[in-house]
RNA sequence: GCCGGCGUGGCGGAACUGGCAGACGCGCAGGACUUAAAAUCCUGUUGUAGUGAUACAGUACCGGUUCGAUCCCGGUCGCCGGCACCA
């Protein structure tokens, strides 16, 4: 009899190996095929590893495993999103810096990591808050902004009335501040912005050479947002000036009744001496200001709104006068912060009208009573009530009126997409110093390359100061400087970049991650990219993967990366909820600690548990009973170890079995379907304990198919068998198609689709023999006329009867 | 409100391209081993009826297409996630 599994021992015995061997170190030998994996590094928080975490880690882990024994050079990296809010927060509340913070957290991470044998290549390990590391953030952003792409703007942020300080959306709950329940407003501040919108159409057209699971680039595509419509000029009664919408209706323009401004439309301001009930619409800015994005957002709620007394439009194409109201449900972000209500066909411009007694006329017929409820169901149909449109298709009015609108030099046919620009500066201490100065003669200027990286300069304090400046401001020796382009005083930029920076570009450092002359050499580049495979959380899909193909396709157009995708492939895991199927989260008292499962059970457990869990794509709930049962499953194959038999090839009832369960796994391994692949094995294991007996060959194979999942006890068995070498280094094995398939085949035998008799036959009988066989086996059911036959080749004979 | 996803035994889930629904695991029941328990091993396990072979029902609900539907189409309900009321 063998020893008893004892994981702990195993577990610390082979990662000690495996660091030592440097065995899953990525060589710079260009000769060899790449292969480059990749998983979302995370965040080093203060509450250590999540259950979340290794479940993309291994399914990468395991891809990454498999293709080393396939013979590829295998990047599987792995770093630290390391600067970011709550990790500042931590420390302004307990007084340490967010360095030692991080430092802290990141050891923890890295432990609890490497106690899950994952395979990642730790020289290559990088830190977004290195300044090694950053100076090429910084890097970056003087290309963008030398390229024009980084500007200044006004923008609002959340400001907490209490704390003072701006806050992030997150920190905003249900329009009051987080931490002290006070009011949070929308104050104007001028940011640093980055013109993602001028890549728009790129990142869309990017999307058709890669290979992203369908809902990823539905989500990319719609935040994109590309549309067809129009501006049009609606004059401003007894005016020069004018009004202009954007939209993607301007079939529908005999149906404007009236139109709707967003509070912040600068047109509230020219006329602000014209506009006879200004106090009424100031009180009205006043209570948009208060609402956050969210809640301006927040749905389902009653149309809010003030008409603009004292001032109308005019209907270009039919002359009429109309109101025009404010209403926060018209944002300043989209379009032209005005639009032409159509509330005859627009859910919320027909709620609107409702409510405060406007028209309402339609213009595509098709629909009840638009008096009673919008028809919106108008992507075709015909035009009413709309002279020369009338009678015409949804699609020829759309161009017959659009080149009309040219004509008149009234409007224009325009794209418009939904993509804003990135807000990319932060009143925030534990960022990237953004390298600019702001000069009186120069304006702002970009420091010359020479002088990165900029470091974060040490403060005594990380508060924000009470005017809404990052705590660098208070900082005056290091705001105060000199302008590099004429010498003369300058002050230093205090705001600090997103989170979203460093990880926009960490995976290009990964290939080359200690070079001190660039990001990373052209040769690491061409080698190791595109990235072959990326999975992470589809919570970053618009904003991390998008941020992050931007700048890769900027510094494409640079010429300082070979291609123009960054991921070749990209997709998406399922969230691991509490056992109670809720979200794990400390309120609820439903989280997991992994440190718990690995000392209990051992990290071969927990990947395999993770793995087998369900679905990949799709969210799960912990059971402490299935960790139980993998568990068992790896005591078994622990026990297999007695029953192994002399000889390397497989036995004869078993060859098929072995051929069979290398295709399964192997193409499971590559599409996502961990669960399946780990039934698999854990079937052929119940064969060969049924048997009894299992010989050296079937183990050897059957551990190698098992490595990529519990490495550890795989490997301590391997060598317990007395196989050569590591089995981390051997090769994957191969099956034969023809092996594969068993001689006889079960053909259903169903009447009238209703399975009746299974009959076992030749692999390769003919049609006509399939048939009588399939009859004679349900011979006395066959009572009426046979109207129909159908065989399918290895599935099923149907015989339809009347 | 919009966008995306999901709905299959007591539970997690499986089912190739429309072809035997419920693989594999958990749980449960019975048995073996044990003084006993745990662990382990064996057997059974969608429901209803039947001693049984079997029959009927069954993949959220209603309808459709098809020889045949968990899968395709139309509609309804419910759950989860995301959101920037996107004109």
């Amino acid at each position: 009899m063998s020893e008893p599994y004892n994981h702990r021992a195993i577990e610390q015995k082979w990662q000690n190996v495996w660091d030592e061997e440097k065995a899953f170190a990525a060589t710079d030998d260009y000769s060899k095929p790449k292969y480059y994996a990749l998983v979302e590094f995370p965040y080093p928080s203060g509450q250590g590893l999540h259950v979340g975490h290794p479940r993309p880690y291994t399914a990468l882990d395991i891809v990454a495993r498999k293709r080393r024994m396939q013979g590829y050079n295998v990047l599987y990296p792995m770093g630290w999103d390391a600067f970011g809010l709550p990790t500042e927060n931590y420390a302004i509340k307990n007084k340490i810096h967010p360095k030692i913070v991080t430092e802290n957290n990141v050891k923890r991470f890295k432990g609890q990591l490497h106690a899950l044998g994952y395979s990642f290549d730790w020289d290559r390990e990088i830190n977004t808050t290195d300044v090694d590391y950053y100076k090429w953030t910084q890097w970056i952003f003087l290309k963008l902004f030398e390229a024009g792409l980084a500007y200044k703007t006004e923008m609002p942020i959340n400001w907490c009335t209490s704390c003072k300080v701006g806050l992030a959306n997150e920190e905003v709950v249900n329009g009051v501040c987080e931490r002290c329940g006070a009011p949070v407003v929308r104050k104007v501040k001028s940011q640093w912005m980055l013109k993602i919108t001028e890549y728009a159409q790129k990142l869309l057209d990017g999307l058709e050479d890669v290979d992203f699971i369908e809902r990823v680039k539905v989500s990319q595509k719609n935040w994109i947002g590309k549309s067809q419509g129009a501006e049009v000029d609606f004059a401003i009664a007894g005016k020069e000036d004018k009004l202009t919408v954007y939209t993607t209706r301007p079939d529908t323009l005999f149906g404007a009744t009236y139109m709707v401004i967003s509070p912040e439309h600068p047109m509230i301001e020219t006329y602000k001496d014209e506009i006879k009930n200004l106090q009424a619409v100031k009180d009205y800015q006043e209570q948009a200001s208060r609402k956050s994005d969210f809640e301006r957002s927040e749905l389902a709620k009653e149309k809010t709104g003030v008409a603009l007394e004292g001032l109308k439009a005019v209907n270009p194409v039919n002359g009429c006068e109309i109101p025009i109201w404010v209403s926060d449900y018209v944002l300043m972000s989209y379009g032209t912060g005005a639009i032409m209500a159509v509330p005859a066909h627009d859910t919320r411009d027909w709620e609107f009208a409702k409510k405060f007694g406007l028209p309402i006329i339609e213009v595509v017929a098709g629909g009840e009573n638009v008096q009673e409820a919008a028809f919106t169901d108008v992507a075709t149909g015909r035009l009413v009530n709309s002279d020369f449109l009338n009678g015409l298709e949804v699609a020829e009015a759309k161009k017959k009126i659009i080149s009309f609108l040219e004509e008149k030099k009234i409007g224009t046919g325009k794209t418009n997409f939904k993509l804003r620009d990135w807000v990319f500066s932060r009143q925030r201490y534990w960022g990237e110093p953004i390298p600019v100065v702001h000069c009186e003669t120069c304006g702002y200027v970009a420091l010359p390359e020479s002088q990165l990286p900029l470091e974060l300069p040490e403060v005594e304090s990380y508060m924000p100061t009470d005017n809404g400046e990052s705590p660098l401001a208070a900082m005056t020796d290091w705001v105060n400087t000199t302008c590099p382009c004429c010498g003369g005083p300058a002050k230093r930029e205090t705001d600090t970049m997103p989170q979203w920076a460093g990880s926009s570009w960490y995976f290009l450092r990964y290939t080359d991650p200690h070079n001190t002359e660039a990001l990373a050499s052209p040769e690491a580049l061409k080698y190791w990219l595109p990235v072959d495979w990326y999975n992470g959380g589809m919570e970053h899909t618009t904003l991390h993967l998008l941020y992050s193909r931007f700048w890769h396709r900027f510094l494409y157009d640079k010429k300082e990366v070979p291609v123009p995708e960054p991921y070749q492939k990209r997709t998406s895991h399922g969230m691991i909820l509490g056992e109670n199927g809720e979200k794990m989260s400390k309120s609820r008292g439903n989280v997991v600690n992994p440190d718990d499962i690995v000392t209990d059970y051992g990290a071969d457990t927990l990947r395999t548990y993770e793995m087998f869990i369900g679905a990949f794509e799709l969210s799960a709930s912990w059971s402490e009973n299935g960790v139980k049962g993998c568990r068992r499953f790896l005591e078994r194959v622990w026990k297999l170890l007695d029953i192994v038999t002399e000889g390397d090839a497989y036995s004869s009832d078993f060859e098929i079995k072995m051929h069979q369960t290398i295709k399964k796994v192997s193409s499971d391994y590559e599409n996502l379907k961990y669960n399946t692949a780990i039934a698999a094995m854990m079937a052929l294991l119940n064969d060969f304990v049924k048997k009894g007996s299992i010989t050296r060959g079937e183990y050897r194979t059957f551990l190698i198919l098992l490595n990529p999942v519990a490495p550890h006890i795989t490997e301590e068995l391997w060598s317990l068998c007395g196989f050569e070498g590591r089995l981390y280094a051997q090769s994957w094995p191969q099956y034969e198609e023809a092996k594969t398939v068993e001689d006889t085949v079960e053909l259903a035998v169903q009447i009238n689709g209703k399975t009746r008799a299974v009959v076992t036959l030749a692999k390769n009988v003919e049609k006509d023999a399939a048939i009588a066989a399939g009859k004679e086996a349900v011979k006395d059911k066959l009572t009426g006329t046979i109207v129909k036959e159908i065989y399918v080749p290895g599935r099923i004979i149907n015989i339809v009867m009347k």
